[in-house]
DNA sequence: CTGTTAGCGCTTTCAA
DNA sequence: TTGAAAGCGCTAACAG
């Protein structure tokens, strides 16, 4: 009394399951007459194929469905990533199956185990553990996982990263040819891997410059707007503080933006952020950012797993995603000579 | 040589396959010593249950997954919205399934048909199409369907929609009452019911105020930022053009504040804009908007889902999910007496 | 408490 | 070209 099923159709056409089982299919060697009686049964019963039940006794044991495990699909970066991922998957007639991570890396073992549990037949995981050895006994050996945004520890797998460490380089560079030598770094999580990254880049940008490193100037594991801005408030309170800040994550640009506008330093104060955002362009000033192409690392993640479950071989590769410093205004600002006179207003 | 299964499993611990399924699917009665070794097998074989393959017996026939289709996952309403779903599906053990439909109504008949065919215990569908009759013959009885942000017209399911028709009066009432006697409306594809509804509360609100409704006023199937741009720097190449905008959406509420600033125009005309948007109380002046509550239109989607998934009966139902004008200055400007002049420079 | 048998909806294998 | 039988991994129904 529920969906119809193969046999269902069959007994209604009057042929056998396996008839049906191949015109469903799609095989070729079905006479045409029956072919449209089948046909005709499938139409009149509305039946659709259980493809969660073809599966089992499928050859190829494919699902034809991948998993994305995201740190939330809800914030801009991973859902473009999920969207682009969707578009690779799409063409190919696989579904998608996601989950956010939240930065918890127990809830990351969690939905491996989950998507495994639900034989997908592969899985793209931005990670939140810094870990992932745990995949040798949850995953099966030709199950594919790609890593995307941050690398993979203990576990082969492709790898799409963006250029995080010469991304964040040439931020800081273009800041300092700007004249600025006090730059300021405002750092998500010290434990993130992309956040090291950038905080990396960031060094290696004042050695270049030959600038000494002020631990004054470095603030780490600021993650939400509101940490953010009461680090940059903080900052300000400073004797001496930065001509220019480096920010490493966009919801830390964002708070680090909105305590200068508080402090009415916005204009003064040059901004170069890690990752673009919406509207950062319509800003006063606009805000400079080294910006990433989330579009493109879901897309190369996704063709890359394809590639996987399509049975490629060879070593786990590593797909480098360009990042571009897009100057807006708010990085090209110069040192402000009177920053304490500023601030006294 | 592929996973083991549960008849591994059984082998190893030396009990039956049903024991091993007990022990599983953590029935009580078996004794502390046999689920012990059952255990012991599980962990040193890595087994993990095929769920579609229990399924398929399994009495109430749940996969555990939900379907959602939404406009586009990657956009920000869409993927807060489907965040909250999946919080809630979390809850209860359930996976996620996605899809965009980017307004085209034969993809949303194309993820019906594909989700039906994974047998889904439950559609939540924000409708790209205007008539959902195809689900009858799509979708089996006993799936619940919910629809979230738009109604659903020729097939009976829970409603889950924003009070688009008062919030828009509301913010056109919020203009009239700063002054505003001509108010454009720039809005969104007309043939969406979303766009429709505001149309109709803009309607409302002018004929409360007793204002004539000036048809070179508004414009509509304006559906991203470039349309509204050029839109709004069309309006304002006119002789007498409005004091204030109303746009319907927030792709369009950005291209119109975009043109705004083009023109040098964006501190003499006001703006509310319907749907809340990221920054949108750091551009200068700050935009006054309509917010809805993608989370809330989530989460109530959802819960209404698994109450028909688990059972409950009765005439469908609608969820109004109210709006809420957050005053933050482009709406509170008074009209300019100066126009003209303005545009002039 | 434990095991045996049947069968979910489908594809595979093999025979006609 | 068509179909019968077996079986994918698992749970239900029923025995002991």
């Amino acid at each position: 009394m529920g969906r119809p099923t193969m046999n269902d159709v069959a007994r209604h056409a009057g042929v056998s399951l396996k008839t049906v089982s191949r015109v469903v299919n799609g095989e070729t060697s079905v006479s045409a007459d029956l072919a449209a009686r089948v046909q005709a049964a499938v139409d009149m019963l509305h039946y659709r194929p259980n493809i969660g039940a073809s599966m089992l006794r499928r050859a190829d044991r494919r699902t034809r469905t991948i998993a994305v495990l995201l740190e939330d699909v809800g914030n801009p970066f991973s859902s473009s990533l999920h969207r682009a991922v969707e578009d690779e998957a799409r063409t190919r007639g696989v579904q998608v199956l996601t989950g956010s991570l939240d930065e918890d890396p127990q809830r990351e073992r969690e939905l491996a185990r989950v998507f495994t549990m639900r034989r997908a037949d592969g899985l793209i995981i931005a990670p939140a553990s810094t870990d992932q050895a745990y995949l040798a006994t949850e995953v099966q050996q030709d199950t594919p996982v790609v890593f995307v945004d941050r690398p993979a520890n203990g576990f082969p797998g492709d790898c799409v990263i963006a250029t995080n460490v010469t991304g964040a380089t040439e931020a800081v560079r273009h800041l300092v040819a700007h004249g600025h030598r006090r730059i300021a770094h405002l750092g998500d999580y010290a434990r993130i891997p992309t956040a090291r990254s950038r905080h990396q880049g960031y060094l290696a940008a004042l050695a270049e410059a030959g600038l000494a490193v002020e631990p004054d100037l470095i603030v780490q594991d600021l993650h939400d707007e509101a940490a953010a801005e009461s680090a940059t408030m903080t900052l300000y309170a400073r004797p001496d503080p930065p001509t220019a800040l480096f920010t490493s994550q966009n919801l830390v640009t964002v708070g680090a933006v909105r305590a200068l506008r508080r402090l009415r330093l916005h204009r003064a104060v040059a901004v170069v952020g890690f990752d673009d955002f919406p509207l950062a362009d319509l800003l006063e000033p606009a805000v400079t950012v080294v910006a990433q192409d989330p579009a493109l690392m879901g897309r190369t993640a996704a063709r890359a797993l394809f590639e996987r479950i399509d049975g490629a071989t060879g070593a786990p590769r590593e797909f480098w995603i360009p990042t571009s410093l897009i100057r807006r205004g708010s990085g090209e600002l110069p040192p402000s000579r009177s920053l304490r006179d500023a601030i006294a207003l």
